[in-house]
Order: C-alpha cells, then sequence, then structure tokens
DNA sequence: AAGTTGTACGAACGATCGTACAATTAGTTG
DNA sequence: CAACTAATTGTACGATCGTTCGTACAACTT
C-alpha cells in the first residue's frame, strides 16, 4: 500500500517520537503524567531536551501522545488477543487478559490507566478528559460484552461494576503491597460472579 | 489530664501545624502528595515559605506528617462513627461509613488514600510504607469484621477483598467521571455481597 | 530585669521545570 | 553541485522547586 514515500527524515522522526513514548508511558506508570519530565525523558534516553520538546510542543500535548501510547499498548495486549471470540468465552477472555497484562507487569507501575487516573480524576482539562474516556470505553466494553452472555441472569452494568472492581483491586494492592497473591483473589471472585450471573435457574 | 502547662508560644504554633495539616491533606487529595508545594502551601494560607518548612524540616516529613492528618481524619469520620457495634452491624457500618466519606467528599479529590496510594504505590521509600500500612490495616479491619460475622458462608479474606474492591472503584469512577451513581452500583454489590455470604445453608 | 526559648519571617541558594528561538546536522530534491 | 526541508541541537529565559541562614519578636523562665 501507499508505503513508497519514504522519507528518512521523516521515518527516523517517527522511530524517536515512538521510543519518547515508549519509554514516557514506562515513566508514568510510576511517576505519573505530571512526574514525567521533559529533561529526565531526555536524559534517559540521550536526546536533547530541545529535541524531545520539539516532538510534541508542551508538556500537555506530551501526556497526551503519551496516553494514546499507552491505549494503544493496552488494546494489543489485552482487547487484540480476545480475537473474535463472543458470548461467555470473550468476557472471560477480556478479563482474564486484562490480569495478565497487569501481573506481568507491562507497565513497571501496573496498569497505566489505574496510575494516571487516580492522578487526574480531580483534575480539569483535556488530559483528564482523555483519560475518562479511555476508562469509559474500557468499562462500556465489559458491559457489552457481559450483556452478550446469552442468558445473562444478572444486570450487565452492575455485574460489570463488580467485575472491573475485581481487576483495579487487584493491580493496586498487587503494586502497593509487591504482594502476588492477590490476583488469585481477584480470580477467585471473577469466578464466582461469572457462575453466578451463568447459572441456570 | 495535665494540660497545666500552657505555653503559647507552642500552642499556636501546632495551631499553625494543624491548619497547616489539614489544608495539606486537602491539595494533596486532588494534587497528590508531590504535587503539593510547600511554596503553594504558603500562598494559600498567607504563611510565609520558611514558616510552613520549619514545621517540618523537609518535604519528606510533611508529607508524612500530611499521611498521619489525613489519618486521623479517616478514623473520626469511618473508623469512629461504627462505635462499638459488633456482627453484622458492625461490618455494615464500617461500609456505609466508608460509603458516606467518600461520597460526601470529605476531601475534596474524593478519598485521599486512593489518591496516594496510587501515587506512591510504586516508588520506595517512608511515605510509601506508610501509606501501605495504613491500607494494611483498612483491609485488615474489614477482614476482621467479616471474620466476626455469625455463621459466615464466606472465607473473609475473599470477602473482604470482594467488598474493598465495590468501595474503591465507586469512588475512583464517581470522580473521574463527576458521575454519583457509581455509589448505587457499590451500595448493590455490597449487599449482595453480604446476602450471599449471611444466607442460612 | 535580664536571659532563654520557640515561631515566623525575608532573602538568597542551586537545581530543575517548561518553553522559546536561532544554529546545525542529515537527508531529499532539483 | 546547490537549494531546500525536516529532525535535532545549544543556549538562554523566567518561574518554581526544596532548602539554608540570619534575624525579629513574642512568650516563658529565672
Amino acid at each position: 500500500m501507499g508505503g513508497v514515500k519514504v522519507d528518512g527524515r521523516v521515518e527516523r522522526g517517527e522511530q524517536t517520537r515512538r521510543q519518547i513514548l515508549r519509554r514516557a508511558a514506562v515513566i508514568a506508570s510510576v511517576e505519573g503524567l505530571e512526574g514525567l519530565s521533559i529533561g529526565r525523558l531526555a536524559t534517559e534516553l540521550e536526546i536533547s531536551k530541545s529535541g524531545v520538546f520539539a516532538h510534541f510542543g508542551s508538556k500537555e500535548e506530551l501526556q497526551l501522545a503519551t496516553v494514546r501510547a499507552a491505549a494503544r499498548i493496552f488494546v494489543d495486549e489485552v482487547i487484540t488477543p480476545a480475537g473474535a471470540a463472543t458470548g461467555l468465552a470473550r468476557l472471560e477472555r477480556l478479563l482474564d487478559g486484562w490480569l495478565a497484562y497487569s501481573e506481568r507487569r507491562t507497565f513497571p507501575g501496573g496498569c497505566f490507566f489505574y496510575s494516571v487516573q487516580a492522578e487526574f480524576d480531580a483534575r480539569t482539562g483535556r488530559v483528564r478528559d482523555s483519560i475518562a474516556e479511555f476508562d469509559r470505553g474500557w468499562v462500556e466494553l465489559i458491559r457489552t460484552a457481559a450483556a452478550d452472555v446469552p442468558d445473562l441472569a444478572a444486570d450487565p452494568a452492575q455485574l460489570a461494576f463488580e467485575l472491573v472492581a475485581y481487576l483495579q483491586l487487584a493491580n493496586a494492592r498487587s503494586v502497593l503491597h509487591d504482594d502476588p497473591d492477590v490476583y488469585a483473589h481477584a480470580r477467585a471472585a471473577v469466578r464466582a460472579a461469572l457462575d453466578r450471573a451463568t447459572r441456570r435457574a
């Protein structure tokens, strides 16, 4: 497809940009999107500070681009692997995929979005808005997946709330206490909730 | 008693200190404990920057004192009101008390500890340790209260995990989306979980 | 009264923050 | 080759950060 125009300069620039954003997402999952600084990013990547800055034009744009980059990683690691499954299988694969994504520390600070949500939830501005929108989409995805389970004996929205709660707390407590065992609690809670919601009357 | 020694200077100092910490907890629930700056604190309270600093000697000590101050508020608003209740009533009062504490925005950024946990969970140091210890104590309190429910038909640790998960997600989503309705989801989830765990075989 | 203690202050420190802009380098064209 | 363009750099700025220091003053002790 139209990949004929290959300007080596632009290509290199985009690669640098990807490299910056990858590192930015890693840092932000630990230090937050405010703790993420352009100077530190430059030092760690051995790029000039102005070189980093030029790619985004402002810190807010860097933060927004970092959120988008993390969202792509999230989709690749959690949503895409669920593939074309339907019904209960799809819901299970999404939940299992999320727990695995959190547990394997795709981001060193645990789930990127858990970190930045808590950081920006009480603020205003475009960064908060983009984070909130992503969260809405994720919960809506789980709710829809739940609603697509045949003969569901529960309110999909209520079930989605409970399921997402288990995932979030497992991530939070595992990071805070260096305790991998909480994932077992989360998996047990997920299994029990799905059993309840799918057992035939 | 023994409150006979009343050094007016010390008294005034302690009042200033309390005033600083009250504001610090409010700010930190929105901006985080790192976003909390001594200069801003001084400006808002109309105290000199060095005056604020002198009370703590370092930013880390200010952060630690802020965590302790927030912990006292949390105890006053959530744990003390549960009073001397026992069994299921105690567990219910703790959970309801927490949801009310979050919902009424005792701290403008929602639960103080949710905010700072997410901020410090992947870091190291005394601030993170004190936050982690507080969280351990809270979950342990819920687990113990659950274990004290007569004829409990569930593993207390597992039940505590699920209950705390509902509380945390309600707080998180209500702040992020300015949506008070999530508390209804949390209350329904809590009620259902307690019903399940206490219905007689 | 004189001396001591504790709080609060103002000024300044070096470091780092985000940002601006001109100069430079590397790659693409004619 | 020169002309052009896009990515990157160096230098500098004003602001703010946490921190240090010497000082002022009120309140306590003797």
